[in-house]
DNA sequence: ATGCTTTTTTGATAAATGTCAATTGAGATT
DNA sequence: AATCTCAATTGACATTTATCAAAAAAGCAT
């Protein structure tokens, strides 16, 4: 499972064996059960996660409310992003809404081999730059496109998530209320 | 000029005079009068772009109208980040508002040697986690603020901005009407 | 299958914002 | 000073979306 996982990451930025070898050491696998957190609020973001098995709900809360941010599906990385970089408290709550496998890669490991190691540096520029890339993604996909764009293109990219997630999920996640999203989809 | 530049870059990340003089290969100034573009819709980012001195509007065209994305400052570093790494035709247009000058860092440049020269792969890492933080900050800003709090906390960060910029830009940087902004203006 | 719970839809109304048009204001020019 | 131009405001109205409440539908357990 893990050599998968490293294989994943030399995908990303070619690693030699002495260079997993020192990231292995910063790499854990822990099983949580659908409902639980990865990261709770006021946690501080100490890992890059990736979803081996399952799949993942990122979310904030805003005026009480718990509005999504985005969904993680299987074999993509994530991480709270201020809080990470930052090492502030996370406003961002990440949850699993299946079972799930997820691989911890520690900051303290990347950090500590990132000023010696030119691959686990080359390797950290691409984990940035994809989430950036990302990042970026998502920004478009806000000012570009209407609600009902958004609602298409998520059913088109995966397809399951219906079954997967309530409505009020994705109607949060689509910046709407869910009795709106409601009737777009009746409308279609 | 370049001094002061290269200062900077080690304040992100430490480099060496021989890492400063691989990349001044790679880094030209260039001043641009106001009103003049530094990136236009279709080129490709080629560059991180640093805004020595004068005032920059990053925009992209939505139904025939343009739209702001953000305003960069003084000694702030920007890119079009999905054109960039993806070396795909810009939908952002870079102009100045003022007469600027403009120092050019070339992607060329910093991809041969990131994969060499450890001090400029650690610089990569910091130039592309700064402008992590700065597009979740600014997705965050529009998630969880008002248009009305946007305002107010544009204002606070860049108080000369209302003599540097009509204020439609400042609408649709606030994803609003030029109108809505005023009566937004007008109750304070 | 029956009832119980949760999710989703529908309806009526209110609030926010957009659109279009007209007016006001401020600077620059003659 | 009068005029011209561009920027900003105001008004009237349309549209969109949110809100609150209730009904319908879908899952689940007994």
């Amino acid at each position: 499972m893990l050599t998968e996982y490293l294989n994943r990451l030399n995908e990303l930025s070619p690693l030699s064996i002495e260079s997993k070898n020192l990231l292995l050491e910063h790499i854990f696998v822990k099983k949580i059960n659908a409902g639980d957190y990865i990261l709770k609020q006021g946690d501080v973001c100490k890992h890059i996660y990736f979803v081996n098995k399952g799949f993942v709900r990122i979310f904030y809360y805003k005026n009480g409310k718990n509005i999504t941010e985005w969904f993680s599906k299987e074999k993509s990385f994530f991480f709270s992003i201020a809080s990470y970089f930052n090492e502030t408290e996370s406003n961002l709550v990440i949850e699993t809404l299946e079972d799930s496998e997820i691989i911890f890669l520690s900051k303290a490991g990347l950090e500590k081999f990132r000023k010696t190691n030119l691959e686990i540096a080359n390797l950290l520029i691409e984990l940035f730059s994809g989430s950036l890339i990302f990042s970026q993604q998502r920004m478009e996909s806000i000012q570009f496109e209407t609600a009902k764009d958004r609602y298409q293109n998520l059913l088109n990219e995966q397809p399951g998530i219906l079954n997967k997630v309530p409505l009020h999920h994705l109607a949060t996640f689509l910046g709407i209320t869910q009795e709106t999203l409601s009737r777009i989809r009746a409308k279609v």
